[in-house]
DNA sequence: TCCTTTACCAACCGGTGGTCGGTATGTAGA
DNA sequence: TCTACATACCGACCACCGGTTGGTAAAGGA
């Protein structure tokens, strides 16, 4: 037996307000995503969780099993939003093989563009030891969404007799990859942007997409300029506006600056 | 001030050995490496690791500044002997580039087929949540060492006229990809070959590598069947050693099973 | 022999994820 | 309207982890 004694536990001042059980774990979610995109997996505890979500520990273990359920929540939000962007560049394009991957590729990138603050935050904290969980979650997962519907894309022009692959599924992983390593790029040109070289961003950006549409017409055996993925105008515009965000303050106390 | 009284910190029961310094340090990387790859990152504590090496908490932090220390170490490990195997496998070959890229590519296959303990537990270990940090860092270190190497031998390529790529950065992304892209068909050999069927896991194994050598054929502007990656022999033979290691014992207690 | 450095130790600490007994707020049936 | 049960929520408490600290003894040079 623990000795409790009369202590009050709910007085009436310190209560909070009932709310509807999906608006709640909503709400905590929110609070996690924005305290982990700020500061990193393991910087954030639970108590910087319900302090932000305005509820009590107690609260947040009801809503949530274990602090790695935060995790999964965020990520699942990310890949839901990645699968939606993909299916629906999938849906409204029409024409041969050939146009609709131009157009699902053209949509993967604005809603990479409309993810900069994420980006930015990755950028900043991928060489940090604790964000590492939380960047690869991300990765994996986006990764894992977006997979089948490429694979579906190059299935359907090579049956279309559109594109000359040797390995479809190896193409696909390729293409997955380059979008990945594209990140080293963005990050390069974001900052440039912050440096005020907007133009050489711009062109980075730019040439790295170029470059990237013409490594995919090989490997589709499409002849060059097939996959166009050069569009300056665009990437200007992103970048401009990637500048133009705040970043989100960092947590005040360090307890060890190692 | 602590209130420490007349305690003997060193009774001579206690006190270990006094070793040299490289020793030691590289005695508690074993146990650490050891430890890490049976149960993963988060779920090795200090003290799990200073009782499997034999020192106290105040002796590990002698040696290391941080628990993290411990992965650089046991990561740099791992990208030493990639390195050398690479750098090893470049200076030995001689011919033309593809030659020497054949060589390569055999000579890192081969060492990836010595680490099969390694991955097995990662094979294991990727979904378990606390492996994420371990496997990712393990990744990005190697793909780092290997990442110039690779980019030498496909320029000397380009500059003896050998190879015909667009961008040969984006070459080098996708060849990375494909070597980190294949742990998922090994793994399925490697259950195939335990649960019986050698014939099928080599074949499936096979296949794989063919399909890489012939999508890199076509990423270097080569003819078909010039990357030569198709070798049914050697990778039964690997496949055979794989199926004879045990597995390192998991850590008994649980503390919640969640 | 003395003195400095170094390898090492045990006790201790702040803080973190997670638990537990208990309280208030619904809501369904009598 | 009263009662009974499920559920949203609270806050004190706990085990334990990474890291610090004051101190000890062996090694090694002068």
């Amino acid at each position: 037996m623990r000795k409790v004694g009369t202590v009050e536990h709910g007085s009436d001042t310190s209560r909070r307000q009932r709310m509807a059980p999906e608006a709640r774990r909503a709400a905590i979610l929110d609070a996690a995503q924005t305290l982990f995109f700020a500061r990193g997996w393991d910087a954030v505890t639970i108590a910087d969780v319900i302090e932000s979500a305005g509820i009590s520990k107690g609260g947040f273990y009801h809503h949530f099993a274990a602090k790695e359920d935060l995790l999964d929540g965020v990520v699942d939000r990310f890949t839901r939003e990645a699968v939606a962007s993909a299916e629906a560049a999938r849906a409204t394009s029409s024409g041969d093989a050939l146009v609709r991957l131009n157009a699902f590729l053209a949509g993967a990138i604005r809603w990479k563009a409309k993810q900069v603050p994420t980006t930015r935050f990755v950028l900043d904290a991928l060489r940090r030891p604790g964000n590492d969980m939380l960047f690869h979650r991300i990765q994996a997962a986006s990764a894992a969404a977006v997979r089948p519907v490429l694979e579906g894309m190059v299935a359907d022009g090579i049956a279309e007799g559109r594109f000359d692959v040797p390995a479809a599924d190896l193409v696909v992983e390729a293409i997955l990859a380059l979008s990945q390593g594209r990140r080293n790029v963005v990050e390069a040109a974001i900052r440039a942007t912050e440096a005020g070289d907007l133009d050489g961003a711009t062109a980075t950006l730019d040439g790295r997409m170029a470059a990237e549409g013409a490594f995919m017409d090989r490997m589709l055996g499409l002849p060059p300029g097939s996959v166009a993925l050069s569009n300056p105008e665009e990437y200007r515009r992103m970048l401009r506006a990637s500048a133009r965000r705040e970043d989100i303050p960092r947590r005040a106390r360090c307890p060890q600056a190692r």
